[in-house]
Formats: structure tokens, C-alpha cells, sequence
RNA sequence: GCCCUCGUGGUGAAAUGGUAGACACAAAGGACUUAAAAUCCUUGCCCGCAAGGGAGUGCCAGUUCGAGUCUGGCCGAGGGCACCA
């Protein structure tokens, strides 16, 4: 009977929260706390993942929020991008409107889960309002040399007709299209990130509230590897080869070079027959990058040989070969094949000379080599080197080459420039135009927004703006002459890397953001996100943090997300019929279960139809209970499984809470006594482990907590206990109710408290005092085994603990007989009796 | 191949070196009901009517009075990187 209308209650106080905005001042006497969660892309509705994401922001938000914080929760649009171009070709609606549209749902749907974001700061990266200020942040950037135009080979994908970063290929395809990447030419816009790659590397170790995977994941991905760089003599022309090693110490088992086929000193072998055919073999090695690492090594002899440094007339031969990368060190490499098996394997292939320089535990002898040697040991035929181990004989050895000039040690970083260009029509534009003389020059800033044109042809191939009859047609401000615009629009990741600090001055109309807003509200405190963004998003948006730092002497801020978190993907069971077609858990109903096969529980997709809409679920069982169950199963940073039997529970558990509220209100009064003491001691110390355990973003286990506090006031009902104490113990458990179930606990706190009882919400405080427990449960144990339990008065010493377990029938039955050589005692924890 | 993380009931999971399995789901049994739904109670495994006992946190060792937790080795699963010289 007694039940509420969870649709009923979350209108209810939806409608209250947007009417009772909290003023967003800026008090000084709060501490500040920005909680951020990634923005989503507007695809056309919200899915389980954004539930997640953006309960447990909610979660600490509205937490630090009644702690006294003065928090910035926003929440924007990453707007642009490819997909609402598809959709433009497919739907006959604009980009533009498509994405409106999507965006008025998502923010309806987000709206309805109860999420305390203020709505007031929304932004969106397709507006001009956004991108203008992006194309001035490029500007700022290309006028202090973080940007660069560069012809390089790209990764093309032929099915979008766009250039990809490499981040954007996995597994050689495209991370949309899934479309085979092919190589091509082309001239790009670059942002120099390598420029910051060791600060970006050496600053992670400052990030303490990070998870350490992502600060490795970050490190590998810049790659930091210390060597040095050789000039070879070219025999015959003189000319100089430079190499870059990580293992200078074997330049003594050095016995071949070998260069990329994209090296310069391939120009003269361009005419070559046998070279071009060389070169379209080495780029006919499968696509995925698994296949390239394991392609057979190919090698072409350019019949040049070189001098080797150290050794005096030998002569090594240099080759072209396909495992070197030309955008890795200098393109060239030494070949030591005892010591890499790389070259172990060339060297095999092309009967080259092997000379072990290392020793391991038993003498290397090169002609009965397996596989190449790489541990550590004694140096060996290298003259000056020789006993010396690995990590001295690099020092001594770079000492040698930088005192005869013919080297240096050098660092290089795996981490490469980011591709910013963008042959697409939904993006950023980039405000650079062509002049006649073929000079590039940014546009004036007062000429911005450079905005997109509205009428355009998505349907033919290529890049729609070069394709636009009028658009690309302009002029420089400066001197008046015709020129050309820049076509190609920027990576989406660009719009991203700056969004958060928009959001600390959303509306500043003149420029990208207000210096004292920033300096007040970043770093953010809480970013939360997939793992999926732990490279390239972060890394993107720690050089820009640095970029614009650089660009603006008044900012002091280095690092934009002081703690991470990675929430964990929202799994489903999955479904297949015996034609081996996936399944939607709707329509399993109607197939006969025998014939039903049942798949491992994966992230929901739409392509294995494993996807619950969140907001059917929302109609259903009430955005309280959809919150709830998100956090309730699983650590937030690990994956969860789907169960509607999990969210049915947590809807029972709204209305188990609801119907304990209407009992406490309906209780008769009892007499105060004993049991009110230890009533409130309980509950303090449930309060003090529900706010410890959200401190610690351990949300599955705070939930536990906050089911044993309900269900310790069900049964403490009856018990007597003043109507006056029960009532203000069951405001504070229902106020730690708030940050996960606000529209119940607003709700039962306006029967508790009456109507002002909005103003007056404040996190639940602990009380010291009865943290102090005055009855201990002490563990008896015989020789480590657990025979007995006794509770005892708090600090008691230990002979009368043993006195008082001896006396339990079971503790002297598994003495008899026997001899206590010693007692281990724990004060308040345990006794354990070891015997002979 | 290299690097990282994780292995606990039928399931998701708890557990500052000190009562393993909190909390929740499922299943089975029971209570209430004419019946069902809803609700509530009981139950990890083996022996036992019970009290109690035995085994038990992937496997094998070690440290410790005491190990899910620490150390070493092995096996398995997942993830990241991948010809980076």
C-alpha cells in the first residue's frame, strides 16, 4: 500500500533543482573542487556507459557539494565529427540540425537522471561561440611555433576519405570505417607536441591521483629511449650517414647498416629497377601491425659500404631494408645481429658476419648462435671495451664518439607530432589562408569566427569545403590580394583538449578564457572517464594545457586533471540464434531457449545487440534505482554486468526506504534507554564508514554500508528509543542517501524536516566520541586456528582475557592435554595460545 | 615478442597481516495466503540431530604465532604496446 511513485518523485524534484538553482558564486571562504566528466559526442541518445560516467560524477559532486565545497560540475558537446555527416547523407537533415536534435534529446535524457550539473555553463564545440576561440588558441600557438605544415605520408582511409592519426589506426584499420589504411602524401598541419615529449614523460610521475596504468600507458606511448647517434663514412663519396643506437656499447659487432626505404640516400636508387621492386615488396606486408612485426626481413644491397669507426679498415656493407622506420631516430641503424635478433635475423638471411661482443654465462660463438643474445655480461673483441659490463661500456663508449666528433648521445622518444588536419567538412576550420606567392599566413584575429559555409555537397567524395563553389575564395586583411583558405578542418581530439577550460568562463565573449577563472578552478579535481581516452585524449590535453601556459605568462597551471579516474565498461550478456546472428535481450523472449545460445557478458554494442536503453529503464524503475544499481555491483573502476533482476532490487530498496521513512514518521513515542546509546553508536559508525568509503571512490562497498544502516533502523523500530533521536538518525542516514538516490532522499527528507529542509543539507558529521567502542569481540585462537569468540570490555589487558576465554568449554577442550608455550595477544583483537 | 593488471561460493563482490565470503543477485527449502503476487526467514562445501569438527581464496614453495593479503616460481584470464634500433 505504502509505496512511492518513483516517476511521480523524480519530476517532482527535477522540477524543484532547475527552480532552486544553487547560486554559483564564487565564495572565497570554500574550498574549490571542479568535477568533471568526460563530455559526451552527441550520437542521438544516451547509453548505459554515459549512466555510469556521469552517476558516479554526480556521486562526489553532490558529495563534496554538502562537504562545503564550492563545486564546478558542467557538462557540454563534443560536437563535431564524422557521424553527423553520415547522417546528413542519410537523413536529408543538416549536420547541424542533426545535431541539435540529438543534443536537445541527450540533454532531456541526462535531465532525467537527476545529475546536480549546472545546465547555465553548457557548451557545445560546434558552436561558433566555441570554435572561434579554438582557431584563436591556433593561432596563439602557430605564432609561438607549436605548429608546423609538414608533407608526410599519412594513414589514409579510403572508405571516410580522410587522413587518420596513428592512433586513429588500430590494427591497420580505421578506428570508424574499420577500412583497410592505406599510405599516402600529403601536406598536414602538425601541433609540435614532440617538443614537450619529456616534460609530458617526466611529469607524470607529479600526477598522484592518477592511475598508475594510464601514467604507464603514457609513458610507453611516448617512449623514451637514450642512445646515440654515429656518422658512418661512406667509402668512395665521404659522405656521412648518421645512425641512431640504443646499444653504442656493440659498435664492435657491428657488421652491416642498414637504412628505411624512405631514406634520403634512396634517391639515387629510385631509378633503379631492382630498387623500386624491392620497395614495392617491403610495402606488401599485410596490413595489421601484428603482421608487420612479424614480416620476414627484407633487405636490398645499395653496394655502398661504409667504414667502420672503430676498426680500422673494415669496411661493412650498407643496406636498405624493410623493418627501419624512417620517422624513428635518424632512419639508419647499425645492424649488431649477436645482439638484436632483428639483425640476427637479416644477417642469417643475407650470410653476414656475426661477432658476439657481450658474453653471457657460457662464451658465445657466432656460428653456433641460435637467436641473438640481448642480456647483460662482459664485453668482448672490443678492443678498449672489452670486460667492461653493458651499462659502462655505453658510457665509455659515447665518451669515445663525442671526444672524435663523430657523434653524440641522444634521446629519442617513440612520441611523434599530432596530425591535426582533417580533410572532413564537419570540424574546425582552420584559419590559415594561401597567398599567391605561395606563402601561408594565419587570418587576423579580428576576422574570426572563420565559420563553416551551411550549404554543401556531402555527397560526392573528398573533402566537402575544397569541394564548395564560393567558400574557400578570400582575401588577406593585410594587403588586400586575393588568396585561399585552408580546407581541411581539425581533428575532433582538438576540440577536446580545451573544453574544460572553457567551462571556467563559458561565456566569455572575446576571448578563449578568463585568466582568473582558470587560475581559480583548475587544475580539475576529479576527471572521470573510460580507459579508452588514457593516451591520446590526456596527452592532447596536457600539451595544450602547456601550449596555452606558454602562450600566457599569467598562467601557472601545467597539468589540467589532477585526479583521474577510469570507470569500468557496462557489460551485458550476449546472444546468438543457431544461424550464429546476434540477438537483443527483447527479442530472446520469443525464441525457443533450447535454441538459444548464450555468449560471455561483453560491453554493449550496437553490432552485438547487447544494448540496454537506459531511458526505458529510467520510465520504468525511476532514475534513483538505475543510479543505484550502476554503483552497487561492482568497483566503479571495474566493468559491470547488466541484470535487470539487479536494478528490480534496487528499485525494492527505494521502496524498503520509503515504507522505513512512513514507519518513523508513524512510530509511537517509546521511552528513552540503553538502547539509545548504542542505537546512535551504531549509526555513527555506519556514517563514519559510508563517507570514508566514498572518500576512497570505493561506491560499491558505501552502498553495502548504507544497506546494512537501513536495514539496522528496520530493526531497531521497535526498540526504545526516543521518536525525537530516531528521527534525527534517520535525517542523517537519508541525507548520506543523497548523493546516490536524491529524489528519495529529497523526498523523505521533506516528510523528515518539512519544507526548508533544501537550505539545510549538509553532509551527516561524525562524532569522535562515539567512534570509541566500548565492547570488543576478541578472536580466541589455538595455534593459529580460530576456536572461540568473546566480547570483552574495550582495553582490557590480557591475563584477564585469557582468564575469561579459558572459561569456554570448547577453548579448554582444545588445550587439554596439552603445554601453552607462549601467548600471542593483540590488544582488542586476539588471543592465540600456541602449544606444543 | 615486450610491458602491465587480475585469479575468492552458482553469480557480482567484501575483507588496515588477525572471525574469509560483508552487501547484493540467483537457486532451493520454509512462513504468511483458499491460491498467487508481494513480503519475511533459513542455506557456501564435506561429516554430524546438535554442539562441534574437517577442507577451503588458481597451483607449488617460503616468511610469520597467524597469509586472500607479504616473497619466489608456475599455470590461467584480460588489457596495453608492437620491426621504436
Amino acid at each position: 500500500m505504502n509505496k512511492v511513485d518513483v516517476k511521480e518523485i523524480d519530476k517532482r524534484w527535477q522540477d524543484f533543482w532547475s527552480k532552486n538553482k544553487k547560486s554559483f558564486k564564487n565564495s572565497k571562504k570554500k574550498e574549490k573542487f571542479y568535477c568533471l566528466e568526460m563530455f559526451p559526442y552527441p550520437s542521438g541518445k544516451i547509453h548505459m556507459g554515459h549512466v555510469r560516467n556521469y552517476t558516479i560524477g554526480d556521486v562526489l559532486a553532490r558529495y563534496k557539494s554538502m562537504n562545503g565545497f564550492d563545486v564546478l560540475h558542467p557538462m557540454g558537446w563534443d560536437s563535431f565529427g564524422m557521424p553527423a555527416e553520415n547522417a546528413a547523407r542519410e537523413n536529408k537533415l543538416s549536420p547541424k540540425d542533426w545535431t541539435k536534435k540529438n543534443i536537445a534529446t541527450m540533454k532531456r535524457q541526462l535531465q532525467s537522471l537527476g545529475l546536480s550539473i549546472d545546465w547555465d555553463l553548457e557548451i557545445s564545440t560546434c558552436d561558433e561561440e566555441y570554435y572561434k576561440h579554438q582557431q584563436e588558441l591556433f593561432i596563439d600557438f602557430y605564432n609561438k611555433g607549436l605548429v608546423s605544415r609538414k608533407e608526410t605520408y599519412v594513414n589514409w582511409d579510403p572508405v571516410d576519405e580522410t587522413v587518420l592519426a596513428n592512433e586513429q589506426v588500430i590494427n591497420g584499420r580505421g578506428w570508424r570505417s574499420n577500412a583497410i589504411v592505406e599510405r599516402k602524401k600529403l601536406s598536414q598541419w602538425f601541433f609540435n607536441i614532440s617538443k614537450f615529449s619529456n616534460e609530458l614523460l617526466e611529469d607524470l610521475e607529479g600526477l598522484k591521483e592518477w592511475p598508475e596504468k594510464v601514467k604507464l600507458m603514457q609513458k610507453n606511448w611516448i617512449g623514451k629511449s637514450i642512445g646515440c647517434e654515429i656518422d658512418f663514412v661512406i667509402e668512395g663519396n665521404e659522405k656521412k650517414l648518421k645512425i641512431f643506437t640504443t646499444r653504442p656499447d656493440t659498435i664492435f659487432g657491428a657488421t652491416f647498416l642498414a637504412v628505411s626505404v624512405d631514406h634520403p640516400l634512396c634517391k639515387n636508387l629510385e631509378k633503379k629497377e631492382s630498387f623500386i621492386e624491392f620497395k614495392k615488396k617491403s610495402s606488401q606486408v599485410g596490413t595489421t601491425e601484428e603482421a608487420i612485426a612479424n614480416a620476414e626481413k627484407i633487405g636490398f644491397d645499395t653496394g655502398l659500404k661504409a667504414r667502420h669507426p672503430f676498426i680500422k679498415n673494415k669496411k661493412i656493407p650498407i643496406f636498405v631494408a624493410n623493418f627501419i622506420l624512417m620517422d624513428y631516430g635518424t632512419g639508419a641503424i647499425f645492424g649488431c645481429p649477436a645482439h638484436d635478433q632483428r639483425d640476427f635475423d637479416f644477417a642469417k638471411k643475407y650470410k653476414l658476419e656475426i661477432i658476439p661482443v657481450v658474453n653471457s654465462e657460457k662464451k658465445l660463438e657466432s656460428n653456433k648462435m641460435k637467436e641473438a643474445y640481448t642480456g647483460s655480461g662482459k664485453m668482448t673483441n672490443s678492443e678498449f671495451l672489452n670486460n667492461l659490463n653493458v651499462e659502462a661500456a655505453k658510457e665509455k663508449i659515447i665518451e669515445k664518439i663525442e671526444a672524435k666528433k663523430i657523434g653524440n648521445k641522444k634521446t629519442s622518444f617513440r612520441l611523434k607530432d599530432w596530425g591535426i588536419s582533417r580533410q572532413r567538412y564537419w570540424g574546425c576550420p582552420i584559419p590559415m589562408i594561401y597567398l599567391k606567392d605561395g606563402s601561408v599566413v594565419p587570418v587576423e584575429k579580428s576576422e574570426l569566427p572563420i565559420t563553416l559555409p551551411e550549404n554543401v555537397d556531402l555527397n560526392s567524395k573528398g573533402n566537402p569545403l575544397e569541394n564548395h563553389p564560393t567558400w574557400k575564395k578570400t582575401k588577406h586583411k593585410k594587403t588586400g590580394q586575393s588568396a585561399t583558405r585552408e580546407t581541411d578542418t581539425l581533428d575532433t581530439f582538438v576540440d577536446s583538449s580545451w573544453y574544460f577550460i572553457r567551462f571556467c568562463s563559458p561565456k566569455l565573449k572575446d576571448r578563449p578564457f578568463d585568466e582568473k577563472a582558470l587560475s581559480y578552478w583548475m587544475p580539475v579535481d576529479q576527471y572521470i572517464g573510460g580507459i579508452e581516452h588514457a593516451i591520446l585524449h590526456l596527452l592532447y590535453s596536457r600539451f595544450f594545457m602547456r601550449a596555452i601556459k606558454l602562450n600566457d605568462k599569467k598562467i601557472k597551471i601545467k597539468e589540467p586533471f589532477k585526479g583521474l579516474f577510469t570507470q569500468g565498461m557496462v557489460c551485458h550478456e550476449t546472444y546468438k540464434n543457431q544461424n550464429g546472428d546476434w540477438v537483443s535481450p527483447e527479442e530472446i523472449k520469443k525464441i525457443d531457449k533450447s535454441k538459444l545460445i548464450i555468449g560471455a557478458p561483453e560491453a554493449m554494442s550496437k553490432s552485438k545487440k547487447n544494448v540496454i536503453d537506459p531511458q526505458s529503464m529510467i520510465n520504468i524503475y525511476g532514475a534513483d534505482a538505475i543510479r543505484w544499481f550502476m554503483l552497487s555491483d561492482s568497483p566503479p573502476d571495474r566493468d559491470i554486468q547488466w541484470s535487470n533482476e539487479g536494478v528490480a532490487a534496487a528499485n525494492k530498496f527505494v521502496q524498503r526506504v520509503w515504507l522505513l521513512n512512513s514507519k518513523i514518521l508513524e512510530r509511537k513515542e517509546k521511552e528513552s534507554s540503553k538502547d539509545e546509546k548504542n542505537f546512535l553508536i551504531k549509526i555513527n559508525k555506519y556514517l563514519f564508514k559510508i563517507t570514508n568509503l566514498i572518500e576512497k571512490f570505493q561506491l560499491n562497498v558505501a552502498i553495502a554500508s548504507i544497506y546494512e544502516a537501513i536495514r539496522f533502523l528496520e530493526e531497531s523500530l521497535e526498540k526504545n528509543i526516543k521518536n525525537q533521536c530516531f528521527l534525527n538518525t534517520q535525517i542523517k542516514i537519508i541525507t548520506a542517501l543523497m548523493p546516490f538516490m536524491p529524489h528519495l532522499s529529497c523526498e523523505c527528507l521533506l516528510r523528515l524536516e518539512g519544507k526548508d529542509f533544501y537550505s539545510k543539507i549538509k553532509w551527516p558529521s561524525i562524532e569522535n566520541s562515539l567512534l570509541i567502542e566500548e565492547e570488543v569481540t576478541i578472536v580466541i585462537q589455538v595455534n593459529g586456528k580460530k576456536r572461540g569468540l568473546i566480547l570483552m570490555k574495550k582495553d582490557t589487558n590480557e591475563d584477564e582475557v585469557i582468564r575469561e576465554s579459558r572459561k569456554i568449554q570448547n577453548i579448554e577442550k582444545n588445550l587439554k592435554d596439552k603445554k601453552i608455550v607462549k601467548n600471542i595477544f593483540v590488544k582488542n583483537k586476539i588471543i592465540n595460545f600456541i602449544t606444543t
